[in-house]
DNA sequence: TTTAAAACATGATAATTGTCAGTTACTACC
DNA sequence: GGTAGTAACTGACAATTATCATGTTTTAAA
């Protein structure tokens, strides 16, 4: 595994890359490189976080617990994302919780070397105000499609997002397998709900299942559907 | 009305009390004044911003169309916040539009002040990055809400926020008036559902109205029906 | 390999919320 | 002061979604 974050073709892919060369040093010599096994949870909701996260390889959910006691899936990172920066810059306690839903290789930077670049570095703040600026565009959208669309709209965005991003392998199923809790927890509906409407979405021929495996039948139907037809 | 930003307090409560001397300086000489009548938009969805809003007086909303032609609204601005910031530092088109819900006084400033002080100053940086940061933990907060609250949560939490944001007259009905519209707007419900529900609450003395006004009656009450009981 | 636990699945039913159709009340403008 | 237009409201009904109960399959551990 490559321990020198001068050589990580990763930080390309996010905010670090504004980094001069004499920073990059700091980071690399302060970074600690951890391995989480699927289902562990990197931080938790109301922790304080003392450093933030660089995912080099991997996929977690950032989740909620509302007060009933459900789990709401609010995003999921991808390789490259930076995790934790709204908890360390705003010095607060973290409001999601993250955990890793297949094996991830993540790097911890302590969170004096994160803000002793903001306080100095201009172009290292204006990549992180810029990726948050994107988080929050994404979570208005977020916002839009929980009040204003159906459950089944909702599901239907969700496949086509999962086959964008993470893609599909030589069979067609989706990379990202999820479970049909995780299903529920990101468009926000009942398990049970959840899992007929999959099961409606098959027998319609919009996607195909193997197990637990999911795959993308026919995207451009499920994507009208999203939109409402 | 005073037009010198130097001279103005307003300015304590957002980013902009980050500037140097000569930085406010030139905020105060290209920023333009300008009176917004209730119902009249600051800017729409999909606008390019060559600016941002300084709010002086006067609460907006900030919304987006969904697919299905119905409004959502995301965000009600307070006295003080700047609008329009994600827009000018992501260099994108707004996502959302801001529409004024009574009379307003805003200040627009140039979005070449803002950059520039931006790639120069990493005090103003981390404000607005602070800023945006405490956006971003609402808008999870209100995902998380529109997907596991009922619209009779959603719609007595709103009542608690509005009446903690923005107080009660001496007769105690709410100082911001919304429209029932409103209201099922941020709510994310039909009108017509939202219009019952403030007949239930009516009924029960949770609430008073008087035309458009409403008053807050049991305040713990309605906390404790928005977090479930 | 058996067995317990977890995840997946389906049916029946109830609760929530939306839609359509219509009435009443307020507001603004000639 | 009449009238057009918009906002507020109500009822009846339909659609969506949650809940509870129960059975099946898959997974993981003894």
């Amino acid at each position: 595994m490559e321990t020198r974050c001068e050589n990580c073709i990763i930080r390309q892919f996010n905010s670090l890359r504004a980094l001069s060369k004499d920073e990059l040093k700091k980071v690399a010599d302060s970074k600690i490189s951890k391995k989480i096994n699927k289902g562990e949870a990197l931080f938790i909701e109301g922790q304080k976080l003392d450093g933030v996260f660089c995912v080099r390889e991997g996929v977690s959910k950032l989740s909620k617990l509302s007060s009933n006691g459900k789990e709401q899936i609010v995003k999921l990172t991808n390789r490259g994302e930076i995790m934790g920066q709204r908890s360390v810059i705003a010095e607060d306690f973290t409001n999601l919780s993250a955990t890793a839903i297949n094996d991830m290789e993540v790097c911890f930077i302590p969170k004096e070397v994160i803000s002793n670049t903001l306080n100095t570095n201009p172009y290292f703040s204006l990549e992180v105000l810029r990726h948050m600026a994107h988080d929050l565009k994404e979570a208005d959208d977020v916002i839009v499609n929980m009040s204003q669309k159906t459950v089944k709209q909702r599901l239907a965005e969700a496949f086509v997002y999962l086959k964008k991003n993470y893609g599909e392998d030589e069979n067609g199923f989706l990379l990202l397998t999820l479970s049909r809790d995780d299903y529920a927890n990101i468009v926000g509906a009942a398990t049970e709900s959840l899992i007929r409407m999959i099961s409606e979405f098959k027998k319609k021929g919009l996607i195909k299942t193997e197990g637990k495996k999911i795959g993308i039948v026919e995207e451009e139907m499920l994507q009208e559907l999203a939109d409402g037809f």
